[in-house]
DNA sequence: AGGAAATATATCGTGTGCGATATAATTTAG
DNA sequence: CTAAATTATATCGCACACGATATATTTCCT
């Protein structure tokens, strides 16, 4: 007969290990990303427009599942910094064109050896790895058919 | 051949993932813990106290892996919301005593079907729960290992 | 015993994340 | 064709997380 109190205990959550773990690849990560001038999440939003070089406030918002709330201070640091221009959209003007400038562009290259670092602190088997990058996407998936 | 920036592609990284699934579930979490007046962070504090009673900020901060700079600003909130004390070590004056108050225990009984709320919103196999949740504690054990 | 090192907690400043709401531009419906 | 609904972004207030540092107490070493 399971105590009714079971599920509230910390070690059968599964919500706080990967709280837990998010913060601590965050922490990895800083001593790295402080090279490049980058949070965590600047650096994922680096990494979009490395890929894009042009991008919406909401296209960015949809790929980084972060909200204006977030991202539009965030924005303005990197443009700070001087990594990239926000210009409006010239068909629709409540709508921006968040794009790369030159010195952007070059932070890829200095970021290159960024994620093969970070792959080795964290030391899961490759099989390992492939398995959680899954389940943690069908639990993302799950989000956007719901509409969250 | 592989492009050298292949890793730098945001659907190539596990920590992205593992960000945006944290930052969703406690999303979820939150309208379950409103009724209870907690935050996530404020909730996972009390999970340890129902199992404790008390304990010092120190062994708080081991178990949640958190440090004074996040748990003492959090702590003086939980007393203002009435659910814990905070007293002074009479052995070790360097060092707290975190305990519930009446009300603190009270609430325990009000967060028994939080649990099966989340679990419910996760939508996971129990094979797949159980997979994860050994994947994750395996990288928090490295880190511990590590000393961070 | 007494000064130095270690330990426990607190404080500071920065940068997220979030729900709620505001504003401005565009689309839609009657 | 225009008023209402929708959409894209911005703003506000709150609560974390974090590294760095400060303070107070205890322990350790000689």
């Amino acid at each position: 007969m399971e105590n009714k109190y079971e599920g509230l205990k910390l070690r059968n959550q599964l919500c706080f290990p990967l709280y837990s773990v998010s913060n601590l690849i965050i922490r990895r990560y800083k001593p790295l990303l402080d090279k490049l001038n980058l949070t965590y999440t600047q650096y994922i939003t680096m990494m979009v427009l490395w890929e894009r070089e042009s991008i919406s406030e909401k296209e960015l918002s949809s790929a980084l599942f972060l909200k204006s709330n977030t991202l539009t201070p965030l924005l303005r640091k990197l443009v700070n910094k001087g990594y990239i221009h926000i210009d409006k959209n010239i068909y629709d003007e409540r709508s921006i064109v968040i794009s790369l400038t030159e010195r952007g562009r070059q932070l890829k290259d200095e970021a290159v050896c960024v994620p093969a670092s970070m792959a080795s602190a964290i030391n899961l088997s490759a099989e390992e790895a492939v398995y959680l990058y899954n389940i943690l996407y069908k639990i993302l998936e799950v989000k956007s058919r719901k509409k969250y």
